[in-house]
Formats: structure tokens, sequence, C-alpha cells
DNA sequence: TATCATGTTGACGTTTACGTCATGTTTAGC
DNA sequence: GCTAAACATGACGTAAACGTCAACATGATA
């Protein structure tokens, strides 16, 4: 196995600024168990593997999963695939979450479609009413 | 009872089945403004336009917006296009909305692929534990 | 007439996801 | 040696989205 030397460390302010979210956050996910960090002393040390982490779990966030179904689903990616058991439980769990996220995908769409069509008549009427000399 | 009768008027029970949430919830949802539903003396009568409306939320939620989002997001269905000063505003807040509709549009799109790629491991390691006659 | 079933309005409880102190410790710079 | 910056834990505050009584009114039914 390689030992190759990622050594991008980050302190829990750095790792929250380079996110976009603050310190307490990641504080608190670590408290939920979504995260735990090395630490140094007493002083948390994030590696890029955290990092990558933490975007796994904001997406999940903008896609509206609650942090227990964020931390399940992200168990799923750590799941020793060695015991058939397990494999089962895994692939029920994932294709429940699937079929939601193909759901969630036609709501986008059909909602999308009637953004558009609000901007398309509301654009028509700005038009027309431009037409016409009409200010408000 | 008149069941023939298709007045398509729901009672807040009636229209709480109907959309698999609770009474407490169409309540609620009143309280916040999202619907105001008739009464009949004390008593709420939803329509079928109510009921349309309450789709659209629930939609909303599918979609993890806050019930306040929800609320403007439907204002802009029934504001007054007439009004140009407005219809800007109404224009800028969903282009924004469409953005962010976009953008979760593509997590899920990258979630579902991660999502299929760790189904086609785990079901080939069902199939090779098969083929080795492995139990667990 | 008594009992449901269903409706109403509060009011308080609960969970989630953090924000906001308060208090204390360690390290770097002057 | 002292101060400021960044870290820590712990406790409390808060907004959202309901759930869950409580207490009461009303109409249908046995």
């Amino acid at each position: 196995m390689d030992a190759s030397n990622h050594s991008e460390l980050y302190s829990v302010s750095e790792l929250a600024e380079a996110l976009g979210i603050t310190p307490r956050t990641l504080r608190f996910y670590e408290d939920k168990a979504l995260l735990n960090p090395q630490r140094v002393g007493n002083t948390r040390v994030y590696t890029h593997r955290d990092r990558g982490r933490m975007i796994l779990i904001l997406r999940g966030k903008r896609l509206g999963f609650s942090l227990s179904e964020i931390r399940e689903w992200l168990d799923l990616y750590e799941t020793d695939p060695g015991q058939v058991g397990q494999m089962r439980i895994l692939l029920d769990k994932t294709g429940t979450r699937l079929a939601a996220l193909q759901q969630q995908r036609r709501d986008i769409d059909a909602t999308i479609a009637e953004l558009q069509d609000i901007i398309g008549a509301a654009e028509r009427h700005l038009a027309a009413a431009a037409g016409n000399g009409k200010q408000s």
C-alpha cells in the first residue's frame, strides 16, 4: 500500500473557512459522529479525507437530508463489503434512497418547468409594458 | 350522506387523509398563512383549489424548502402580473430559485451515480459470494 | 338522553441544527 | 511576563415544524 503523503491538514477554523461554515458546525458534526478528526493533544486536526467527508455531508444537506440520514448514508460507503449479510441491507437502503432521489428529480424538473413558464410570462409582460410605454 | 355529490369539498381530516398528512398540519399551515380555507361557522372547509395548493406545498417540502420559502414561492403564482414593478422582483426571485434547483439537480445526478456504483459493487460481491458457495 | 365522532382554539413538548455566551487552556509575539 | 489569538468544553438559546394534550362546542346516533 502506498503511504502517499497528503499533508494537507486543517485546523477547525481553517476547514470551516474553506467550506464556508463555522467551527461550531464542525464540532457539532463531530458530536453527532459524522466526523472524528485526529487530535494533537486536545486540538482537532482535519485531514484531506475529513474534508472530503464534509463535502459529501454538505451535499447531503443541499439535498434535504437530515444529519442522521447523512450519517447512515456515509456509513454505506464505509461498510465492509466482506459480510454478505450486511450487503443485502446496504443494497436495500441504497435502493430506497435512490428511488427517493429519482422522485426528487422529477419534482425538480416539474418545478423548473413551471418557474420557466413564470419567467416567460413575466418577460412577455415586461416587453408588452415597454412596447406600450408603460412604466412603474 | 350523498356520495354522488362531487362538490369537491373536504373537511380537515378528509383532506389530511387524502394527502397523507395530519389535520394538525393543515391547521398549522393555515396559521402560517400558507392556506386559508373557507369556514362554515367555525369549521374549516377546503376546496379543490386548496387541495392543489397543498400539493404544491408538499412538493416544495420534498424539495427541501422551508415553509416560509414555500409561501413566498406560492405568492409568485398569485402575484398580480399587472404591476411591472413587482414583476422584476418576481423574475429575480424566480431566477434565483431556478438556479438553486438546477444545482440541486446536479447534486442528485452525482449522488445517484454514486449510489448506483455502490449497488453494482454490492451485487458483484453477492454474485461472487454465491459462486463460491460462501454464506454469512 | 347519553355517548361518540369530529370539530375548534390554545398551550406546552420535542427534535433538529446549529448560534451564542461563559469559562478556561495553550501558544505566539512583543 | 503579559496580552491576544485560537483552541477546548459545557450550557443555554432559538427557529422550524409539527405532535400532543387539554378543554370545550356541536351534530349524529344508539
